[in-house]
DNA sequence: GCCATTTATGCAAACGATTGCATAGAGCTT
DNA sequence: AAGCTCTATGCAATCGTTTGCATAAATGGC
């Protein structure tokens, strides 16, 4: 059907060898011969076959990127990073959603190295520790958002720690001493990084950890409504609410809209996660951006430089680094608002808070 | 590395060949060295290797989805029912993200033929029909979501006059006789489709098109919050605001925001497309679903049609159907109210409609 | 100008599967 | 029991590359 090396060999009437040889560029040949055939390689239109050339070289230039599903913003952009980086060096990107689901995952695992993969940026499940250990010794592996600790692959994570941290910091300064915190379950790392940055902001600010403002639960929305509703109830509701989740944002939005409550006006609202309408959104919510961007390109290079080790026998490619952290930054943008120390807002009784006073320090940031 | 069938064969004492017809279940084979060898392989953990399979087989099992992006809502739903469904019939789905540009476009057709891809799903840009046409004759190919009028590939389509004009009939009914629409630019088929099924509805209800209620523009968010100025800014703006498509909708919301315009009371809005968040975000968004999802399906379906007949050389697997469309559908959510023909809407002067009075006609169907 | 060295080429064996063809038995018929 | 068919197996070629080894050609040193 197509132009095999033996179509080019022939016509430029040299051995399939030389015909190789000189179009990958490896080996010894002449500097002529090497012209002639790229020449007549490139007018009879040749394309390697990369099945056939996989097969003997035992690589596939295929790049698998295994993620939970495509709803999620972070994951949208961090395939559409990875495809295109992959693309500017010639690998083919293979998406795989595993929908969370570590079944699913380990099948997925399996089809992939029996493709041949020669890398793989993976989110893991956590449950298939063992498999993806096994895996990684005969494909260069990378874990990207989540960690699982039955390994010890090199995993590019977000540093959730700081970016809460950031993010509370921010309603702090703006005056807020009640904040709820709407935050992934507990045992999830993500779930519980996010609560120690928002407790390490709090305890720097000398406010009090109040366990009524701290709700947990899944990433959907249904879980930011159950929770805002539960933080709106409270006899002395908090002034701002910091979302850790992008999902649960929504549900925390419906039951705002639903009661009337007006954002910043009534209550402050940070975001962790960016979507893309939250700037279009009225009032545009900020957010803390955990980097998704450079999340994604960081795991790419390590992809990399662990796939060009392995090519060269040098080792797996591990810099001794296990963990990489991405840092959050914080988008300002219309949905948080400095509030009066003098005048909380909306709380039905209002009797002083209780932290100590450390609002001018933390104003004056 | 792993075990071949070569082990295979060797651990059953048996060639090669044996072993192949056994697994494979190809040919002829006792029944007792058939579950013989399907023991033993399955003991060492035998996976057959695709690579190799491939180079002699010519397939791949390997799959690939070409579209624009991956933050459009409608790709993020396809690409996972497509991922589903492929990989239930152990097929892997190879995602390629092609921006919507030609080149990008060309240079990863050329390179997923070059893999031996076994079918392709592509978005096309229109702009490379010469290249697919030839690339069909190699490898079973299913246009998706756009048509490309240089080829006659067998083309999966949302049926956006129908969409548009149930969208339209539906505001319509509710009363409303002057109604906005924002839709896609006029050279592009999907534009052209939606902007006809609006003005039949129209036509149908007896009501008089207004050039100055339509306007169109790229489906992005700035299109959207432009022309909704526009609507909005008219001596008598529209009652109702039709958006067809949902990136445009982002730009709408933030001007009915921003001035202050209520949704629906005074102003009914309808969106083309779903987003994960219209149904959480307050009110509620009603929609006409292009049936992403359907259409993802469907694709599919007629892929895995040719791909099948291909196999079996019967023909292309063309069944003489060129085009398919999917039907629309209605999803009333809460932007959209019924309004008092006796009493227009925040319309400076209120002179009477233009149209020929069929408000009672569609109101009760 | 001859031998040693380098350089360029070709031959043929891989890679791991599938498959047409040949063949060795098993089972039947007569 | 001979002849026949039919089934189960093995042999070997093949898919399109890459690559170790052998060899031919070219170069250089003396």
């Amino acid at each position: 059907m197509s132009v095999t090396l033996k179509d080019v060999a022939q016509a430029a009437r040299v051995s399939v060898s030389t015909a190789s040889r000189a179009l990958t560029g490896t080996g010894l040949t002449s500097e002529r011969t090497q012209q002639r055939l790229v020449r007549i390689a490139r007018e009879l239109g040749y394309r390697p076959n990369p099945i056939a050339r996989g097969l003997k070289t035992g690589q596939s230039r295929l790049v698998a990127l295994l993620v939970h599903n495509l709803t999620n913003a972070s994951f949208q952009v961090m395939a559409e990073v990875v495809q295109a980086r992959l693309k500017a060096l010639g690998y083919q990107m293979l998406l795989c959603i595993g929908g969370d689901d570590p079944q699913a995952e380990s099948d997925t695992l399996t089809t992939l190295v029996d493709h041949r993969i020669d890398g793989l940026i993976v989110v893991p499940t956590g449950k298939n520790g063992a498999q993806l250990e096994t895996l990684s010794k005969d494909v260069p592996i990378v874990c990207l958002v989540r960690r699982d600790d039955a390994t010890d692959l090199e995993t590019v994570l977000a540093d959730d720690p700081q970016g809460a941290y950031l993010g509370t910091r921010h309603l702090i300064e703006l005056g807020h001493k009640r904040i709820g915190l709407i935050v992934g379950r507990q045992d999830t790392t993500s779930g519980r990084e996010r609560l120690s940055g928002y407790v390490r902001a709090l305890r720097e600010a000398g406010i009090a950890r109040d366990d009524a403002l701290i709700h947990a639960g899944h990433y959907v929305p249904e879980t930011g409504a159950t929770c805002a509703r539960k933080l709106l109830d409270l006899r002395r509701p908090p002034s701002a609410i910091f979302v850790a989740n992008h999902e649960a944002t929504l549900g925390v939005l419906r039951v705002t809209a639903e009661r009337n409550i007006a954002i910043p006006g009534d209550l402050s609202l940070l975001c962790y996660e960016d979507m893309p309408w939250f700037e279009w959104h009225r009032p545009a919510i900020s957010i803390v951006d955990n980097g998704a961007r450079d999340l994604a390109n960081l795991a790419v290079d390590r992809l990399l430089h662990r796939m060009d080790a392995k090519g060269n026998s040098k080792g797996n490619g591990s810099d001794g680094v296990r963990e990489y952290r991405v840092g959050a930054r914080l988008i300002q943008r219309d949905s948080c608002r400095r509030i009066d120390a003098t005048a909380p807002a909306r709380s039905a009784k209002s009797k002083p808070s209780s932290s100590k006073s450390s609002a001018a320090k933390s104003a004056k940031v």
